[in-house]
DNA sequence: CATGAATGAGCTTTCATTCAT
DNA sequence: CATGAATGAAAGCTCATTCAT
């Protein structure tokens, strides 16, 4: 009944994402995440210091990949089609497990923002929208670059009244997403 | 000292989306919005029930004005001219108050879905959607059509980090709602 | 069932006084304190904001005589005559709840020292000290100027395993610490 | 970076110590412990069975010197001038690690009374008391003696806030302490 | 119209302890 | 000789809610 070094820490992240982006973070228990596992809340701390630790080394993965990002993006010309490329690369971060961390983000604001790391993503957030468009670009430009990036987090939130494939929604999403970054 | 007849009550609305908007729906505490009234837990239970019967008592604000707005698309062809006017409408309700409801809904999402009202707002929603776009529309459209929505409701949240007055920005998010309306 | 207004407040601090001089801070738990009361550990938390409250009003009482004392001792000319007097008063204020209250405090110094209102007190034991004692006197005057005030405080403690009346031994603690005062 | 032979036991036992004395017994956690000696909790689990065999392997210490101080006692008439012998001795044994010691069981009085040994250590006090003064001397008498023994183990902590050398001070409160022995 | 007093349930967190490896 | 992983029990504390006055 023992697991493999570290399985159970793994094993932690995944069900507290789970359930924190399905239920919030507040709304979520340690017991609850717990009782999903099958170990007890003591167990939990063992493995993470405090709940909002778990949120921040979940933080950690998308901060991480958020950088690299950025980084590549340090090395381009602000282009029309660097940002398409940007927005696409970014598209393809937030499959899987980040598309679960980002709907959390989103749908959380309020709590987010007061965890550790929380700040930090918000700042990141903010230099994407800074690559994708000119500062002195006009105002409603300026939206629309930000909203791009939200339409790639939203899109399956928006569409959840519809029977459409959730693969089928990503790909659309990014459709809008490209198409909301200004022409020049 | 003395308050007029349900001026409480409302104060109690007030200060409740503030906060709800503000910190979100689970950290913020009963005691807190007596506290910042200067009155006792117990005066709130004079006025509401339980605390979900506050969001309520603000869900059904928005409800009616929805309400009404649908009312009114019931009677309108869905042409690209009425949908604009129908994103014209919504971004005047959602003025003032409103935008704090909407900001709450948006950012709490999880807490809301459970509360009462909370679906039937979602459902709403949905309904806005229907009239923006035909059932048949490409699914990127689809998603613009609910993104156009979302801009009006995000876009301060967007724009937070920039030094931009909050009406400017109200304005230029209308600018983007009508642009992803599509055009046929 | 119900108590008078304040009644359950005063009822705290005196169960607890009790149980924290006899078990100590750290080993006696709220919940004690409250079934001991037979009201619910949330009942003690209407009343006091922390446990570490409890204490501090506790200290409050003894803080308040304390400074009534320098107060009246600052008025005085440092002579035997009015420190033995001093002593004399000293040895009055802790009679009755003062005394568990000094017991608990000097047979829970690490807990005591980090409690709010605790640096304060022992501050106060300093200044009674200091009118106790010359600056310059010999350093085992000072110390028995000190151990004047300790014999107050420990002699019960210290005669615990005879059968001797509680009384009586206070009286002989007031002889000893008068012996103690140096005699100019 | 191994360790001779029983070096971490003799560790555990140090840094327990330290702990103890400074912070209290219940609020030193294993862990803690552990940290500073950057070995996990388990390893003290290696060599000591509970957290209050470490107390009482401390508590052996003192009682092996209080007990071979005891035997000189019994061979000795109980004259002023065996008294003080009895008094200087045992201001040696408190000397260096038997200070912290006694300081830990005089300012920790609840929790030491419950541990293993505990109750030894208070029996053994009475027993010095017993030797120092007559049972049929006066009340204050009996409370001196007893305050002999404290003028040692309290001493420093009563000057602490004074800046004076601690030898010093170890000094002045053996002269207080034999002058606390009654002249016959 | 509102308060003072209290409760039951639940939360996050810490602790001493155990045990297979 | 020691660790990594886990547990059961309990702690301090907060919350929404109730109700007599």
């Amino acid at each position: 009944m023992t697991r493999r070094r570290s399985d159970t820490r793994e094993q932690i992240r995944r069900v507290a994402l789970e359930l924190f982006a399905e239920q919030g973070y507040e709304k979520t228990s340690l017991r609850e995440i717990a009782e999903r596992l099958e170990v007890t809340k003591a167990a939990l701390y063992y493995h993470f210091k405090t709940k909002e630790d778990i949120v921040a080394s979940l933080f950690e993965d998308f901060h991480a990949e958020a950088e690299e990002l950025l980084e590549w993006s340090r090395g381009q010309e602000p282009t029309p089609a660097s940002r398409r490329e940007f927005v696409r690369r970014y598209a393809e971060i937030i499959q899987g497990p980040g598309r679960e961390m980002l709907r959390f983000m989103q749908q959380n604001e309020p709590a987010v923002r007061d965890l550790k790391g929380g700040a930090d993503l918000r700042a990141r957030m903010q230099l994407f929208a800074e690559f994708l468009v000119d500062k002195d670009s006009s105002l409603p430009d300026q939206i629309r670059a930000r909203m791009s990036i939200f339409s790639l987090h939203l899109a399956h939130f928006a569409m959840r009244d519809t029977a459409v494939d959730e693969d089928e929604v990503q790909a659309a999403a990014l459709q809008v997403a490209l198409d909301l970054i200004p022409e020049d």
